[in-house]
DNA sequence: GGGAGAATTGTAAACGTTTACAAAATGAAA
DNA sequence: TTTCATTTTGTAAACGTTTACAATTCTCCC
């Protein structure tokens, strides 16, 4: 039954192997009377085109890559299902690369294109910096590839990419914290590789130096983007000799990590030391206390990063690469109040 | 650079396609001498095989599909993984369809089968029973399938499976809440179509049963698998007139909702209420309180699941179809203890 | 050196499509 | 009816591999 080729409903319909093909890719090209016949025909046998030979003719796979740190973060779990939503809308196939939470070399990309035949590439992923330039280099080849929710470093500016203003959110977060009285805010944030954490980074220090509130050495700590990693991180800042009264999280994993840290040291949220988020996941609801964060429309930027991919596989490289980015929203919920005292 | 053929690789190394492909595939049937000429051809040209054309002309992809009701579960997370690290292994790659809880017609799935082109297909969600025996039938069409995580329904018995003994495993769970002195249990199930969670709701069922304790009617509740709806469903049952001591949900996913409904009514778990769940989610361990779980080998479920479908990709379909179950684990945290009284 | 047999290489067909081009059919205008 | 333009269809090549089979080369023994 999955065997039956192109020619044998040319046969049964009494036509060429090539009417047949343009009943079904341009049924405008072809008489109502032989669109019947062949219509009929491919009922009758059950065929359906081998889309292997179709990939292999036209020169495309309609699969499309997604390279990421970690699907198991629901932020990109999110995000991923905006891909997929897309993806499906406009008939391609999603492959998943996880990184691992190893930034990835550019070389390390450039043998997934050659080996996996896809048409083009989501990186949701950190690159190491060092990376970036050589995978700018690379993309010379004209692989199509966008870059979403994160932002992009200067040398990856020729691509396009969707992502929230970084640096705004995590200065809205931060002087969130500090309207609510805090002075003594410390951070965790996650890979010290990954330009997002250093633009999270980059508006918690410019939210702190416009108050001007100093931040102690120690405060700033890895929190490896994970939760074990937070919880580490968490028993660092709570064994500070100043200890801070408000802990941010460069994201909502690691700040559940940093939620149960705190109240396994005894201590309460928010009442003994408040904790920001950011993502708002959708543990972030039912976590105790409920979490402060900053949500980012994790689902539209994967619509919107795959659009986009698609525009650059079909109408091919336009040279447009401006950034669009999708708006955040500060969420007030309960893991925030005024510092003790 | 991309662009680049075989017959180059030939042509530069002075020798004919045919030796250029066994160079590749049957290094063994080429003289030392003429491999070393093409390798260093292929060096040279920068030549990788075109895998579209391979894919045709082998008539395989090297590609599976993985059906899985959400890809936001850490559970199947955790099953991906596994599936992942084994397909990386084998050279496969994978793509994931969700079917967001609906649960899927054979149809659709037969579907799938032909517009993609995958070698091989790892079932890890719900069909619908009645959907279940037309897959049946159409199984003989030899595409290779594999059910993963879920116990399989006597009709689908046809096809190997790598799960735990959920019946048993959810006796365990009920009998300890038993043993801690609980007599009025409830169990939040998951969807009433999904064979996984009759499993589950049979052990509770059974355990109950043989402990002689009556299940009241309503305190068996469906929590559609997410937070929301076991949000939901606890708020019934803390509303009903013989109030449970002891909730059992048929996943922790579920059993988050719970808790957080629980701690949302005033009441305190497990002092007032007691919480189990089922899967060990890596969150399991940061709720508030821990929860006690049973814990899957879930990325262990994915490698085999993955494994056993490339025997059945490779070798073809053998005949032999016993389930493998593996083992799960009673894990105790702090979400369960004595009724209050 | 000649010959048989094995090992290595080359030739060419095949996989199922799509598509440029040629051929045929149709329709309109004369 | 003829002619020409247009629409529809058919023919055949092409895509880049793999592989059966044929041709060639090598090895070894007489």
């Amino acid at each position: 039954m999955a065997e039956v080729s192109i020619k044998e409903v040319a046969r049964m319909a009494g036509v060429s192997i090539a009417t047949v093909s343009r009943c079904i890719n341009n049924p405008e090209k072809v008489t109502e009377k032989t669109r019947l016949k062949v219509q009929k025909a491919i009922l009758e046998t059950g065929y359906s085109p081998n889309t292997l030979a179709q990939s292999f003719r036209r020169g495309r796979t309609n699969l499309v890559m997604v390279v990421l740190p970690s699907i198991g973060d629901p932020f990109f779990t999110d995000v991923m299902r905006g891909i997929r939503t897309a993806a499906k809308a406009k008939g391609y196939s999603v492959v998943i690369e996880e990184t691992q939470f190893n930034t990835m070399t550019a070389d390390e990309i450039g043998a997934m294109l050659v080996s996996k035949q896809t048409d083009g590439i989501i990186l949701l992923a950190s690159m190491s910096p060092f990376g970036t330039e050589i995978l700018s280099a690379k993309s010379r080849r004209r692989l199509p590839i966008v870059i979403g929710s994160e932002t992009i470093s200067p040398e990856l500016a020729e691509f396009p990419s969707v992502h929230i203003d970084n640096v705004a959110a995590a200065k809205e977060a931060t002087n969130y914290l500090i309207s609510q009285g805090h002075r003594r805010i410390a951070m965790i944030y996650g890979q010290a590789s990954s330009l997002l954490t250093k633009d999270r980074e980059y508006g918690y220090r410019a939210a702190m130096k416009q108050a001007r509130l100093t931040i102690e050495e120690g405060w700033v700590v890895e929190g490896e983007l994970s939760i074990e990693g937070a919880i580490r991180a968490t028993r660092k800042l709570l064994n500070h000799q100043h200890r801070p009264t408000a802990i941010f999280c460069a994201n909502d994993e690691m700040a559940i990590g940093c939620l149960h840290a705190v109240k396994s040291a005894g201590l309460r949220v928010p009442d003994d030391i408040s904790v920001m988020g950011f993502d708002d996941i959708r543990y972030a609801e039912v976590t105790d206390p409920p979490l402060t964060t900053i949500g980012q429309p994790a689902e539209e930027i994967g619509e919107r990063v795959m659009y986009r991919l698609c525009r650059e596989i079909e109408d091919g490289r336009n040279g447009e690469t401006k950034p669009e980015i999708v708006p955040h929203e500060l969420i007030v919920r309960q893991s925030v109040a005024g510092p003790a005292g």
